[in-house]
DNA sequence: CGCTATTAAAAAACAATGTTCAGTAAAAAG
DNA sequence: CTTTTTACTGAACATTGTTTTTTAATAGCG
């Protein structure tokens, strides 16, 4: 229930909208309630967020990569972005989110982010089986990072693309573009 | 005074460390004394953050990328996330901080982002001089977002890279990845 | 049933923080 | 010398994360 209630929240408000009074009056209960559940605010949102990443991680291994892995990358890349002007909040929840003092996020959410990148990677490695696995760790990284990173600014409106920005036809053709240049470049001998 | 204060308080505990009160006490001050200088925290930031980007873009501009456009680039990626790496801190804050309920940046600020743009594009415009400018920047755009989420991830140890994350050499590695097979298929016929 | 122990939840309290505002002391103006 | 302006303080307020104290209900059990 409050999870539910802090994606809804989230949804509408964003990650600085959310308090944790607002998520315990949401599903009709006093804030130290609230606390009997989750340890602090940062294991709430980092509960939330996992559930973000199981989503996207649904959504892109939904899509085949086996037949033609080179339109397959496009095309995660393509719903990557997609997922991220859909859930734009959720979505920045996750990155927005630091964690106040905590070290490192704890194991349960990193196999979420581990398991997000090797779609990407078992995709390149389809694309040219005969490349060292460690080198194609290291290009899914590179590449799927890059791509994180037009959709981070995307979403920001910090492109710089003048009127056009925002629009979704031009945020994918840059998808296209990096995923595509690069790809050639990987490719090439 | 007050924006130099603020940047070693960023360097120290960066943003979420950061409050009113300890900017105003590290010059002598009381925190109402803040307020008749700047119209909110939001504000202040914002003044110091303009000031990194204004840094990072002598340090960017301070690369000769005329010689060697194709080198150039890749110098100017690696410049970057040397920034990065050197200024965790006061480079996050850039991106973690989100202007409470503003709807866009004041001009001046959009003014720097868009400078800074401007450096990887002409370089890539000089790689090839017979492209149309809207190409090169929509290329630019795309190459330089993914270069920044390269640095992003690095920056937050989200690559789940194994034992190596956070190895400078390791993401240096990365960033040329990106760089150099996005230009081999940019200038591919 | 009647008493106790456990549980679930509320209510209250606390500290930190952003922000505002009334007041105050010193300097400047006239 | 009086008034006005300036620069700043100190207190106040609302919001929020978090903890602690209380209370009401339920379950266990003789």
């Amino acid at each position: 229930m409050a999870l539910q209630a802090t994606e809804k929240l989230l949804e509408k408000s964003g990650l600085a909208g959310l308090t944790a009074r607002k998520v315990a009056s949401a599903i009709g209960y006093t804030v130290g309630t609230l606390y009997l559940v989750f340890r602090n605010q940062d294991d709430l949102i980092q509960q939330a967020n996992a559930r973000t990443l199981d989503t996207l991680y649904r959504r892109l291994t939904a899509l085949d990569t086996r037949a033609d892995p080179h339109n397959g990358l496009r095309a995660l890349a393509r719903e990557y972005l997609r997922f991220a002007l859909a859930h734009t909040h959720r979505w920045n929840a996750i990155f927005d989110h630091t964690p106040s003092n905590q070290k490192l996020a704890p194991a349960w959410y990193n196999k979420r982010v581990d398991r997000l990148f090797a779609v990407p990677e078992s995709a390149l490695q389809a694309l040219d089986p005969a490349r060292k696995p460690r080198a194609v760790t290291l290009a899914a990284r590179a590449l799927w990072a890059g791509v994180h990173g037009v959709v981070v600014l995307s979403l920001k409106d910090k492109l710089a693309l003048g009127e056009q920005t925002g629009q979704p036809a031009v945020l994918e053709e840059l998808v296209d573009s990096l995923v595509t240049n690069y790809l050639v470049g990987y490719q090439s001998p």
